[in-house]
DNA sequence: GTCTATAGTCCGATAGAC
DNA sequence: GTCTATCGGACTATAGAC
């Protein structure tokens, strides 16, 4: 027999995003998580450098579908268009598991420890859009201009979505909210 | 930049500011700034939420210069115009304070958790931002990313001043941007 | 102003996989 | 044997409660 049963990590993660779901995620020790998953303390930050960071586990591959789209663009794309490409996949991806994202999205706006934590991973994905852009071509700083103007658009559609959910569709929001930035960059 | 005014909450910035020069943030307990403060440590949580938030005191001020220069700009300024209003103001403010202003961002350029602190700082200036165009009649999505772009404007023209100090001054640099962002955003 | 819970670290021990 | 995943316990500092 195994002394520990297969998927840790995933356990971890499903204990975490069960009792933050019932008590907030204050109210909730490691220790509870770790003894849920039949783990211990310890245990748990081999896995994860924090608490937090449990609830952002599948960030890598939210980044991951942003590089790899902006890197499959046609040479022809214009850097914008091809962040666009990106957003718009985000967001088929999200409204595809509609129900756990807002679930994910509450526990977090009710946190600013955890709304915190959201901008730095938001930042990150804008810094590997950016090194995408510049594998491409693009030099700074309009790579980086970019990969920025890109995911504010994303998060300002995004949390439109989140707070308005009878509201237009994601993608819609995200195409929206585009046209918009390329309206008042052009000093409208 | 970082005039600490006299009393308890100002003692308390200058004997963090020292010590995280010093010996750098992680290496200094809450306790040992109280001590060369001349104060207790539970005095130093009286003044400041977090230990973190000791090095973002100025932040207040840096908001309130940005919203009020958007406040301030011609009825007749397109949003993007009276943002850029408020990133000049911005960079001269910061030009003036220079030597303060870098030390400062390599304190917090050394450390995550500071990283991710002025993220959230950024983002509330935003906010602050998007608040302050919605008062000239700008609407949403306009106002939020007209506010989250000019930030990112920001951010990176900042960044490139502090990592390339013999170049363009920080004006400068934010004037480009600008212009790059325009660029982008319009497809090129 | 003291007391305490909890996050997060460190070192070492141990059990199974290969 | 070596490698990796888990456990144990002690420890410090932050941050909040009383």
């Amino acid at each position: 027999m195994v002394r520990w049963e297969p998927g840790a990590r995933g356990r971890l993660g499903q204990a975490a995003y069960e009792l933050f779901t019932e008590r907030g995620f204050e109210q909730v020790t490691v220790a509870e998580i770790a003894e849920r998953a039949g783990l211990t303390e310890r245990t748990f930050f081999r896995y994860f450098a924090d608490k937090r960071e449990v609830l952002f586990a599948g960030a890598e591959g939210f980044q991951e579908l942003f590089v790899s789209t902006v890197a499959g663009a046609p040479d022809s794309a214009a850097p914008i268009d091809a962040v666009a490409g990106a957003l718009s996949a985000a967001a088929a991806m999200f409204v595809a598991h509609e129900d756990g994202v807002r679930r994910r999205s509450a526990i977090i706006a009710a946190h600013p420890d955890l709304r915190e934590r959201e901008l730095v991973k938001l930042s990150a994905v804008a810094a590997a859009v950016a090194g995408a852009l510049r594998r491409r071509g693009v030099t700074d700083p309009a790579a980086a201009l970019t990969a920025e103007a890109g995911l504010a658009v994303f998060r300002i559609a995004f949390a439109a979505w989140i707070d308005d959910p009878g509201g237009p569709d994601l993608g819609r929001r995200i195409a929206e909210s585009l046209d918009e930035l390329r309206a008042v960059a052009a000093g409208k």
